[in-house]
DNA sequence: CCTTGACCTTCCAGCGACTGGAAGCCCTAT
DNA sequence: ATAGGGCTTCCAGTCGCTGGAAGGTCAAGG
């Protein structure tokens, strides 16, 4: 399979492949031309790979994965202490955008939206007072 | 004021201080000695700043704001655009997270987290199916 | 056989918003 | 005189790609 195909069926561009090489997280054969040949086993771990990523770990994240992975001697508590800590991080993020979103929607509402100058939403970033 | 004393009062790193003169949004003084001097005003609008990207505005959206918190013939609708526009792309990254977190914490749940290599963690992401 | 166009290759630069570190000047206190 | 802290500039790195340039390769059509 060349870059493109593969691309197609893992759902990620070309450019993320080859970075993806770049960086060593896979290792595709060559051809005599130069082009990459990618293997199944190659496909697999791209879509695993994009899977992973979809659920927001990074790439560092998704080596140790990986790695584990193809391990047959891993123990789950790894994964599962990998897991739990990212998704720590994705609670601690959605706390600090609701946050955000509670005190941006306050302002939004208190905002005439018209041809005035007057404006709460500056008002509070200027002063920090609401 | 130094720059030692102005990060202190507006709660930025000095760091990002002479970054945000170097991007054109401040523009303090100097001193003989080649030293920023910053003025009450350089203090507001680091203040200012500050302010706003707590709540997530980009760089870019903080020129625009400060733009129009100095100008007095702004509408404030074109404030609230603005923010409504951020408003919505935070929204859309909670949704994000949200799903992400979803996902997570039922594999997190699935997981054994024991000695054994059985991972539905690794299982998932190796297949797409749960 | 030649051309066209789609594919592939490498390499370099840029995104956003800083942050770390090096090398060196300045100022104050002892 | 020296020690320390603070200030300066400049360069490089972060993260995960993404865009673009310059050029090689391949299959189909004329």
């Amino acid at each position: 399979m060349n870059i493109g195909d593969v691309a197609q069926k893992a759902g990620l561009p070309p450019k993320t492949i080859r970075y993806y090489e770049d960086i060593g997280l896979i290792t595709p054969l060559r051809d005599t031309n130069g082009y990459r040949v990618f293997r199944e086993s190659d496909l697999h771990k791209l879509a695993f790979l994009g899977r992973a990523r979809a659920l927001g770990f990074t790439i560092e994240d998704c080596r140790t994965l990986l790695a584990l992975y193809e391990d047959d001697t891993r123990a789950s508590a790894d994964v599962k202490e990998l897991a739990q800590a990212h998704l720590a991080k994705i609670e601690d993020k959605i706390a600090q955008l609701e946050s955000m979103r509670g005190t941006l929607s306050d302002l939004v509402k208190s905002c005439a939206g018209d041809n005035r100058p007057d404006c709460p939403i500056l008002s509070d970033l200027a002063t920090g007072q609401h």
